[in-house]
RNA sequence: GCAGCCGUCGCCAAGUGGUUAAGGCCCCGGGUUGUGGUUCCGGUAUUCGCGGGUUCAAAUCCCGUCGGUUGCCCCA
């Protein structure tokens, strides 16, 4: 029989792997809940439509990345590529603008995109990121700028540059677009092929290309900042100001345009120099996106966000050691009697304990105990049940305790270092 | 979506046209009568990702396909 694998682009994320994306998740839920910000959980498919606008058409995610499906009532179902648009649409539908100002939101889970898979980006992958919508104060952009590097932070992630870059309003963005085409319309037919697709689609892009001719021919190209209205200018200097402030360091990427269409003003991306990540060096990326909402049905509401990729940011903490628990193994003649005891200690001392289902003899459960990484045992067999007492191993000190009762155990399991 | 490389047991692999496809680790069973990952004995691929073709003969050559990987595009 041929044998079932996970689709193309899938992974499992096995017990070897999982104790490090839960302790990434607490983090959040940690760092997050401390500075206010509330969990929100929005369903994994939407309509279609709620993508292409919010995403944008031009975008690659809408033009070829999407895994979109019909239902069984012909409906266009698109499974979410991000997870802004869904946070969006879960505000205007019920009515967050009505609550406090700015809604300060979380979410975590999986999105899907239809892309070729490689080291650090799958077709199924999972991100943490958060929201915050209802205003347009920069200091909200320093603060959820400044919660994503306390998160690194916390998680001991280093060796991360922030680059950040503003686009602007909307409508010198739009001024810009005009005056970098006439700029680009001289050079149509010299560029590399992907240039010309760019101009098309998304003219800011020409700029990051990687081609040194194409380089060479943007030296004189107009720069986006002094297309900026008053307001843009203001903006991105408050921010340059405001991370001097706070003391988180930054370079000024200009080719940094970030690929939705929704994004305004400041934009940001958190990158390693860790090259086992191959091309995929950005962990963390967001950006204001003021029209979005409104653009979508919603009461003008400005916003600012980000996400991370769990992947990524996993890849960079997998050599990370992380604090070592008191793993308890009861080694019994009883089966019963072991579960007993094992269920009475985790309730007691919460701490983590297991036995044999089998009823080995004694040395095969000291192997299975040091198998399962245990660093107690404790012997509880016959001769221990009638005199009320319990024979403790330490594994690591390689010492013996005799407890006589179950006071005295739980005393010696107390506390939670090993 | 395009181009290159790769695919032999759970893992690391030897084998590059010719009798029963090495080896190591892990795993499983057994021996040492209530104490340590040791040791000893034994077991585990009718088959080389999958399908087809060439050949007297294929894991080895050819085609296709699936998956992985690297680069491009793009992105978390």
């Amino acid at each position: 029989m041929e044998k079932i694998i996970s689709p193309r682009g899938t992974k499992d994320i096995l017990p070897s792997e999982s104790s490090l994306w839960q302790f990434i998740e607490a983090k959040a839920i940690e760092t997050f809940s401390l500075a206010g910000f509330e969990e929100i959980r929005t369903p994994i498919f939407e309509h279609t439509q709620l993508f292409s606008r919010a995403v944008g058409e031009s975008s690659d995610i809408v033009n070829k990345e999407m895994y979109t499906f019909t239902d069984r009532s012909d409906r266009s179902i698109t499974l979410r590529p991000e997870g802004t648009a869904g946070v969006a649409r879960a505000f205007i539908e019920h009515s967050l603008d009505r609550g406090s100002r700015p809604q300060k939101l979380w979410y975590r889970g999986p999105m899907f995109r239809y892309e070729r898979p490689q080291t650090g980006r799958y077709r199924q992958f999972y991100q943490i990121g958060m929201e915050a919508i209802g205003l347009e104060a920069p200091f909200i952009d320093l603060e959820v700028i400044k919660l994503a590097y306390n998160f690194l932070q916390e998680l001991g992630i280093e060796n991360l540059t922030l680059a950040i870059n503003s686009i602007g309003s909307a409508a010198s963005r739009e001024a810009y677009r005009q005056q970098l085409l006439a700029f680009l319309s001289e050079y149509q037919d010299d560029v590399c092929d992907d240039c010309k697709r760019r101009m098309q689609q998304n003219p800011l892009r020409v700029l990051d290309c990687k081609v040194p001719e194409d380089q060479a021919l943007y030296k004189n190209a107009p720069l986006i900042q002094d297309s900026f209205d008053e307001e843009s200018k203001q903006i991105f200097m408050q921010m340059k100001t405001g991370l001097e402030a706070l003391g988180i360091s930054y370079t000024i990427d200009s080719s940094l345009v970030r690929g939705l269409d929704y994004y305004s003003h400041c934009v940001f991306e958190f990158k390693t120099d860790d090259k086992g990540l191959g091309q995929q060096s950005t962990v963390l990326a967001g950006g204001r996106y003021d029209n979005l909402i409104s653009e979508l049905g919603g009461v003008s509401s400005p916003a600012v966000g980000w996400a991370l990729g769990m992947e990524r940011i996993a890849y960079l903490l997998e050599a990370k050691k992380f604090p070592e628990t008191k793993r308890v193994y009861i080694i019994s003649d009883s089966a019963i009697e072991a579960s007993k005891l094992a269920h009475q200690l985790r309730f007691d001392a919460k701490v983590l304990v297991e036995y044999d289902f089998e009823e080995a003899k004694v040395a095969k459960q000291m192997n299975k105990a040091l198998k399962r990484n245990a660093s107690h045992g404790i012997f509880y067999l016959e001769d221990e049940r009638k005199s009320g007492s319990y024979l403790v191993k330490d594994f690591q000190a390689k010492a013996e305790f005799n407890l006589t009762s179950y006071t005295e155990l739980l005393s010696f399991f107390a506390g939670d270092s090993v």
